[in-house]
DNA sequence: ACAAATTTAGACACTCTTGTCTAATTCGTC
DNA sequence: GACGAATTAGACAAGAGTGTCTAAATTTGT
């Protein structure tokens, strides 16, 4: 509602550190209080900002909402493309490369803060804002299941694993890196960084005794994966 | 409040009609719109009966809650006991009889709808009532968990499989069995019959793939101890 | 058919929340 | 220091929801 002409004046200062605090504080609530269940003067004591303030900047409390899935929508994916930049495409020691991965995308995209109150958010209102979360649907799972996938082809292309569909078994590789989670996310807790490691150290030696080469068939000897040590 | 001497005398019979159809529309409504977007009226108005039979059943709106809540998990523990019970312990075709218990699995206990309403109230209102989740908690994934853990146990110690953790097999096997639904079960959705057998048969076959007994490399063990590399 | 218990509709007081408005104050900038 | 924009506290009307109460209607067991 403001158009500054001068393209780099957009907002002042303090405007700006304002609506991060609101979009902050009004995630949080609504994660925890459910949509229903937040109200405008708990955002507003959360964030230190007056309840008008949160009116000035958007209006009324479903603007509010959707402002905020949208941001953390945009957020997380941001966050899972760059995790899927750091996939192993030249594993030197492929157990220990795909464990490191799915640990980085757990910390970092799944049970991280953003994660979290997406997931949450997805969950407790994705059926009453349809529309919103078929645009997450799209730009999240939709965009970034394929990209993993892509990556398990290029591995399975360059002799590292036997894969025949590349798409289940980039889901296939998630859910089991996720596995020894699910209790946890459903319950909207955090698991630590041992759980995550376990469940991923787990999950991906199961993968890899599903997808891995075996080349005893073939003629190797010696040329056996190196995990141990 | 209302002490009967004579013990079979419980409650008259349209009672109970009442007290069904008020559970059955307290469960659907709290599903759909949170606790705190959940309204007595409304309740009142889907069950068919007024709102004063409510309070007179249930006191007010948390009691109702915490007694959906009970409720469900009861009934869908049931469920998943008995559907454990028909694990194929001597499997004539032992990817076909996965594949059976994993649909079973899914349409009996996860699909239907007790399953997604508790599935539903856990994830939207469980950090709202710790005790009772963890109640929840403890009565379900505590107890059922381990049950289908000992069914694969038996299995492999039959020879049908090649597991040395059947706890971290069984929790692979359930993730494994629902991969590809997770997106639907995000937004609340019930997947078809197709998408249940597609998810569960693409599962059965990686879990094959890890777990089943392989003649040729029955003995090419190489697996080392758990190390966080 | 009778008596007791239950259910019902409706009104009610009370609380909470949303969203608006106003006037005073603070902040950023020149 | 002064100006304009943004923020603030507080009051406010309107609406919605909870839980209670009452008197009438209905159901249930005998």
């Amino acid at each position: 509602m403001k158009l500054n002409v001068s393209p780099d004046t957009i907002p002042p200062r303090g405007h700006e550190a304002k609506r991060v605090s609101i979009m902050d504080a009004a995630g949080k609530v609504f994660c925890r209080e459910s949509f229903a269940g937040a109200n405008i003067d708990m955002i507003a004591a959360e964030a230190g900002v007056s309840r008008q303030t949160i009116y000035n900047h958007h209006g009324d409390k479903e603007n509010l909402f959707v402002a905020i899935v949208r941001d953390l929508t945009e957020r997380c994916n941001a966050g899972i493309f760059a995790t899927i930049s750091t996939f192993p495409d030249q594993p030197k020691d492929l157990e220990a490369d795909l464990i490191a991965f799915a640990v980085r995308m757990n910390r970092n995209c799944v049970c991280n803060r953003d994660g979290k109150f997406l997931r949450k958010l997805i969950q407790t209102e994705g059926e009453r804002y349809p529309e919103l979360f078929a645009e997450w649907r799209e730009q999240g799972p939709g965009r970034t299941w394929p990209a993993i996938a892509a990556r398990f082809a290029r591995l399975a292309h360059a002799g590292f694993l036997d894969i025949e569909d590349p798409d289940v078994a980039a889901r296939q590789f998630l859910a089991l890196a996720n596995a020894e989670l699910q209790t946890t996310f459903m319950l909207g807790g955090t698991p630590d960084d041992d759980e995550v490691l376990q469940s991923a150290t787990h999950g991906v030696r199961t993968f890899l005794r599903a997808f891995g080469k075996r080349q005893q068939v073939a003629d190797a000897q010696k040329h056996s994966p190196p995990t141990g040590a």
